[in-house]
DNA sequence: CCATTGACTAGAG
DNA sequence: CCTCTAGCCAATG
């Protein structure tokens, strides 16, 4: 087993962790980051998998419109809301208010 | 192995 | 901004 074969899913673990407080990103986002920008559906399957798994704040993942398209997955019915709400963030009918003020881009950030 | 699904995105109208 | 289409790739049945 290689180390650059590392699941990619670790990268976005990794990505997702070092999102900081109070921001959001895109799955696009993260996946361009890696290399992989054509394959933001599989960010959201590592997603997927890193619930309950690791502390990724999969909460502060959001669709390329700022919407929680992944709530459903959480635990209870509003808990990625409320979670994000928590920090600062306005969200409005699953959607983020102001996502551009708060869109943190790895690629460009990091 | 083939078909379907999915926490997506970009482009065109 | 909305809707529709196509591309993408892993997981599941």
């Amino acid at each position: 087993m290689k180390p650059e074969n590392q699941n990619f899913f670790h990268k976005v673990y990794d990505v997702a962790r070092q999102i900081p407080y109070g921001r959001v990103t895109s799955y696009g986002a993260i996946a361009k980051y890696l290399g992989m920008a054509r394959s933001a559906r599989m960010v959201g399957w590592a997603m997927n998998g890193s619930h309950g798994m690791e502390d990724i704040p999969a909460h502060r993942v959001v669709n390329r419109k700022g919407l929680l398209t992944g709530k459903h997955h959480f635990d209870g019915s509003n808990l990625m809301q409320q979670l994000l709400e928590s920090e600062g963030i306005k969200v409005e009918d699953n959607q983020i208010i102001g996502f551009d003020d708060y869109f943190w881009d790895p690629a460009k950030e990091l």
